[in-house]
DNA sequence: CATTTATAAATTTTT
DNA sequence: TTTATAAATG
C-alpha cells in the first residue's frame, strides 16, 4: 500500500497499521517510537481520515512539529498542518478559548505560568497574616507544589502534607484557608494557572453536556511519552476515549521522569486494564546506539524490576565501548570534555551531532566558561530560561494589562516598578484601583478624581508607564510595536532597577520584540509564550556567533527524546545522580536511575560518561575545604561495560588511602 | 512609625 | 534572581 511500510519492523507495522480499537506502544528507548507515530498519523490521512479528527498530544510544541512534518512528507498530504498537535496544556487552552463558556470560564482569562502562581499564592499568604514573623508557614513555592502535586497526582491534601511535606503537618487548616482563597481570587480575576487548564479540560469532556460533542471531534488520539502523563491528563484521554475515537499510547516506563510533576508510568501500566481489549505492541529493538552503548544502558536499567519488560536489542553495528572518566576537579572536566569535543570533530562528527547532558542547569556552568574561552559555539536547552528574567517578566506584565486589566500579578510587578513604591504601596494601589474590576485600566490611565494616591518620587515613572500604556490600548497596534513601545518606557526604570546589567536586558527586550512579529495579536502572543516557552538559548536568536554548528549542551530532561552521535554525560557522581535532593524515597532514587538510563541512551556511536573526583564547595560561609566526589552508585555495579579513564590528578584521588578518607565525607 | 532600599544567602528537573 | 534582615527615609 505504502512504500514506507516495507521499512517498518513487523512490530512497527502492526502498530501502524492496528484499527478498529485502542492501542499501546511500548516503545524502548531508540525503538524508532517517533517514526512509528509519524507513519501512524500519515497513515490514518492516508486512509481518509480527516486531519482536524485526529488529537496529537506531545511533551512539547517541538516534538508535534516535527511528528506533522515527518507524518505530511509520508502521506504527501498538506493536511496534516491542520492535525490538533500540542502539550495538553496546550491544547486544553485552545479548547478552553473555544468552549470555555460552558465550564464557567470567561473570554480573555489570562494563563499564570508556574511564577505568578506561586505569587499569587503568597499574596494571599500575606493577606491571611500567615508570613508575619515568629510564624514559620510553609512559603510560597511550598504552598505551590503541595497544591500542584495535590491536583496533578489528585491526591487529598492530607495525605500529600503527610507523605511529601511532614513539617508541614501542624498548618493544614491553613493551608486550606489559602488554597480556598486562591481558586476564589483565580476565578475573579479570570486567571488560570497550568492545571486549571488541565482540570477544565477534564471538566469539559466528562460533562454530560459538553462532554459528548467534545468526543465527537475526534476519530483518533494518539498520546506520545505516555509514562510521564499524570493523573488528570490519564483520565482527559481515558474521557475523550471512546467507540469511534480510538487512543493509541506510547511510553516506555523506564524513561519515566517527571514523578515531580506527578507523572508516573502507573497510567501506562494500568493503560491494559482502563482499556480492555487494547492491543499492546513491544518495540525492544534499538535502531540508535552501537551494542556496547546498548549493554551500558541495559545493565544501569536492569537492576531497576517493575514495569514492562524489555531489554533492548542492539541492531546497529559497532565495537567502541562507552567510557567513564574520572577526572580530578570540575575544571580537568571541563578540559577533558572540550579536547573531546574538539578532537571528535577533527574525526568528522560536526558539534551539532554532538551533546553534553546534566542533572541540572548550572552543572554547565563551568564547561560553558571553558566553551567560550576556547571558541566554540553552543546552545543550552532547559537551565535559567529567557522568560524567568526579571525584565522580561516586567514588559509582559504591561502586555498583560492591557491584555486582562483584572491581572492582580501583572499589575503588582509593574506597580513595584516605580520608585517609591514597595510592596505595602503596591497592596494599597491595588486596592484602590480596584483591580478586581476591568475598569482598573481607565482609572490608572485616566486623570479623574478616582485615581489613587501615588508616592511623590514615583511621578516621573509613573508618567513615562501611563503614556506607554496609553498608546498600546486597543487591538490596532501591532504586538511587536506595543514591545516596542513598552520597552522604551522600561529604559529609565530598568536602568535604575538593574543596574550594571540593563545594556544585556534591553538586548532582550529587542529580542522580545522580534518575536512578537511572528503573531498577530496580543492575546496570541502572550498566551504561546507561556504554554510553549522558548527552550533553548538558540530558539531565540538563532545559531550563536553567526556560526553554523555548535554544541548542545541540554539538562537531560529537556534531552529527552534527542539523540546524538556523540554523548557526553558530565557531573555523574553521586550527589548529582542521583541529586542529593531525590533520596527522600526509594521511588525517587529510582527514577534518578531512569534518569541516567534516559542520558545514557541518547548516543548513537559514542558514549563519554565522566565524574569529578574533587568538589571545591563553599557550604557554609568561610568554608573553603573541598570534597571527594564518587561516581554515580548506578555506575558502580555497571562499571564492567565502560573503559575507565583516569583524567587530571585523578590518579592520586583513586590512591585506596586518601579514597579511604573520602569515604569519610559522604 | 511604616515603608523603602540596601545587603547578604541560597537555588533540581518543567508544562 | 528571589528572600530574610538591617539601615535609611519620608
Amino acid at each position: 500500500m505504502f512504500s514506507w511500510l516495507e521499512e517498518l519492523n513487523p512490530e512497527q507495522r502492526r502498530a501502524v497499521l492496528h484499527d478498529g480499537g485502542h492501542l499501546l506502544i511500548v516503545a524502548g528507548a531508540g525503538s524508532g517510537k517517533t517514526r512509528t507515530l509519524a507513519c501512524r498519523v500519515a497513515r490514518l490521512l492516508a486512509n481518509g481520515t480527516r486531519p482536524e479528527r485526529i488529537l496529537l498530544l506531545t511533551f512539547s510544541r517541538r516534538a508535534a512539529r516535527e511528528m506533522l512534518h515527518r507524518a505530511g512528507q509520508l502521506a504527501e498530504a498538506e493536511g496534516a498542518r491542520r492535525v490538533w498537535g500540542g502539550t495538553f496544556h496546550a491544547v486544553a487552552n485552545r479548547l478552553l478559548r473555544q468552549h470555555g463558556a460552558a465550564v464557567g470560564l470567561r473570554s480573555g482569562f489570562t494563563v499564570l505560568d508556574q511564577g505568578d502562581n506561586a505569587d499569587l499564592l503568597g499574596l494571599v499568604r500575606h493577606d491571611l497574616g500567615l508570613g508575619e514573623k515568629g510564624r514559620r508557614f510553609p512559603k510560597k513555592d511550598t504552598l505551590s507544589s503541595i497544591y500542584s502535586r495535590m491536583v496533578n497526582a489528585q491526591e487529598k491534601l492530607v495525605d500529600v502534607v503527610e507523605r511529601s511535606y511532614p513539617w508541614c503537618r501542624d498548618d493544614l487548616d491553613g493551608i486550606k484557608e489559602v488554597f480556598a482563597r486562591y481558586v476564589a481570587r483565580k476565578r475573579a480575576r479570570n486567571v488560570v494557572d497550568y492545571d486549571d487548564l488541565l482540570l477544565y479540560w477534564r471538566a469539559l469532556a466528562t460533562s454530560t453536556t459538553t462532554g459528548p460533542f467534545l468526543r465527537s471531534g475526534f476519530d483518533h488520539i494518539l498520546v506520545d511519552e505516555f509514562q510521564d502523563t499524570n493523573a488528570v491528563q490519564a483520565d482527559i484521554v481515558a474521557s475523550m476515549a471512546g467507540p469511534g475515537a480510538w487512543v493509541a499510547a506510547v511510553g516506555d516506563d523506564a524513561q519515566a521522569i517527571y514523578g515531580f510533576r506527578s507523572g508516573s508510568a502507573r497510567h501506562m501500566l494500568e493503560f491494559p486494564e482502563r482499556y480492555p481489549g487494547a492491543e499492546i505492541v513491544t518495540l525492544d529493538r534499538n535502531y540508535r546506539s552501537t551494542p556496547p552503548i546498548v549493554a551500558a544502558a541495559n545493565a544501569v536499567i536492569a537492576e531497576s524490576n517493575d514495569g514492562f519488560a524489555k531489554c533492548l536489542r542492539a541492531v546497529r553495528p559497532g565495537e567502541e565501548r562507552p567510557a567513564l572518566a574520572s577526572c580530578a576537579d570540575e575544571l580537568a572536566q571541563s578540559t577533558f570534555v572540550c579536547d573531546s569535543v574538539l578532537e571528535h570533530r577533527e574525526r568528522g562528527v560536526p558539534l551539532r551531532q554532538q551533546a553534553v547532558l546534566f542533572r541540572t542547569g548550572h552543572h554547565s556552568d563551568g564547561l560553558e566558561l571553558e566553551l567560550a574561552r576556547r571558541n566554540i559555539p553552543f546552545v543550552k536547552y532547559g537551565g535559567l530560561k529567557f522568560l524567568e528574567g526579571a525584565h522580561v517578566k516586567d514588559l509582559l506584565s504591561l502586555l498583560r494589562i492591557l491584555e486582562n486589566p483584572s491581572d492582580e500579578l501583572a499589575w503588582l510587578r509593574v506597580l513595584g516598578l516605580l520608585e517609591g513604591v514597595g510592596p505595602a504601596t503596591t497592596r494599597r494601589l491595588i486596592d484602590e484601583l480596584g483591580v478586581a474590576e476591568a475598569e482598573a485600566l481607565t482609572r490608572f490611565l485616566g486623570d479623574g478624581g478616582d485615581r489613587p494616591r501615588f508616592p511623590t518620587a514615583s511621578a516621573t515613572d509613573l508618567a513615562a508607564v501611563r503614556d506607554a500604556l496609553a498608546d498600546c490600548v486597543g487591538d490596532d497596534v501591532p504586538p511587536a510595536a506595543q514591545v516596542e513601545r513598552l520597552g522604551r518606557a522600561c529604559v529609565p526604570l530598568f536602568a535604575r532597577r538593574y543596574p550594571g546589567t540593563s545594556s544585556v536586558r534591553l538586548a532582550d527586550l529587542e529580542q522580545l520584540r522580534a518575536m512578537a512579529t511572528a503573531y498577530p495579536s496580543r492575546s496570541r502572543f502572550l498566551a504561546e509564550l507561556t504554554l510553549d516557552p522558548p527552550s533553548a538559548t538558540g530558539d531565540l536568536a538563532g545559531p550563536p556567533h553567526l556560526d553554523d554548528d555548535w554544541l548542545v549542551l541540554s539538562t537531560i530532561h529537556s534531552a529527552k527524546g534527542g539523540e546524538w552521535q556523540v554523548v557526553h554525560l558530565i557531573h555523574a557522581s553521586d550527589g548529582n545522580i542521583p541529586s542529593d535532593m531525590a533520596l527522600g524515597s526509594a521511588k525517587e532514587v529510582e527514577e534518578e536511575r531512569r534518569l541516567l538510563y534516559v542520558a545514557l541512551t541518547r548516543a548513537r556511536d559514542t558514549l563519554v560518561v565522566s565524574y569529578p573526583m574533587r568538589y571545591y564547595v563553599r557550604r557554609h560561609v568561610l568554608d573553603d575545604v573541598h570534597t571527594y566526589g564518587q561516581r554515580s552508585r548506578f555506575l558502580t555495579r555497571s562499571a564492567s561495560v565502560f573503559d575507565t579513564v583516569s583524567v587530571g590528578e585523578a590518579q592520586l584521588a583513586e590512591d585506596p588511602v586518601i579514597g579511604e578518607v573520602a569515604a569519610l565525607w559522604l
